[in-house]
DNA sequence: GCTTGACCTTCCAGTTGATGGAAGGTTTAC
DNA sequence: GTAAACCTTCCATCAACTGGAAGGTCAAGC
């Protein structure tokens, strides 16, 4: 197939996928009489595979880790649990700052009138000290 | 005070006030005779502003209208606080996402021994289909 | 007067993970 | 024959910096 179906099939685009040759993340692809790149099914799984892996948040470093092991028949499936839960517990950290974020914003919203005058606590304190000079 | 001084007041690195001063997030600063930037209070205080925003979460084009803001004494506080609102709001969805991601990581990593073998949970539910094809 | 180190300057390149678009070749259907 | 829908490569762009090179300035100490 080409590499719009390849596409279609795997969840990636066809720009995706032609940058994913591009860095050597995949294998380039296999090519016809005419130059159109072609896909089979096993390279489709792997485009697949990448979509996945990168839904639930691997950077492209991790997913060629990720693709080495499941390419390698002799990995120990502990490697790929690691770096699950790894990513798990950054993107744990990752929420909890954002929802310290969040709650700054809370707190600025309940604390400004929004109304058509000029004076904001919004403003003022995002202006006003977060930290004393040291 | 020079620009290490600003940067050591404000929060932010020297390297980002040189950009956000070449990007025109602020006005260029006034120069000493040796060409050095110099800066007075009023000037850390829009970079702290600028620190303390970004720390937030809003980008640069919303620090943008954020300093139009406190720099308008004709502005409504209603504006500011939509754009708090917003910005929470739009944390709130990625947070949603991101344990989203988690969950379904915890959920691999619980399917998967994690041991010395090759037979890995993991590496088969990112393989298998997600989606049925369409 | 000279050196050393800590400043400062500009400018260019790289990061991450794509995406958009131009210019042009191919295929398919009518 | 021609139009639409593919495909190709290559180059530019996005966000928000950061690193580093090459070079100017300044203050202290000898």
């Amino acid at each position: 197939m080409n590499i719009s179906e390849a596409a279609r099939r795997s969840g990636l685009s066809t720009k995706t996928i032609r940058y994913y040759e591009d860095i050597d993340l995949i294998a380039p692809a296999q090519r016809g009489d005419n130059g159109y790149r072609r896909y089979d099914t096993a390279a489709v799984e792997e485009l697949h595979f990448l979509a996945r892996a990168r839904e639930v948040g691997f950077d492209l470093k991790e997913c060629r880790q990720l693709l080495g092991l499941l390419r390698d028949s002799h990995r120990q499936s502990r490697h790929a649990r690691d770096l699950v839960l790894e990513k798990s517990a950054q993107l744990g950290r990752r929420i909890q700052q954002l929802r310290a974020m969040q709650s700054v914003l809370e707190t600025l919203a309940q604390r400004c009138h929004g109304d058509e005058g000029p004076e904001c606590a919004i403003l003022e304190d995002l202006a006003g000290a977060s930290e004393p000079v040291k």
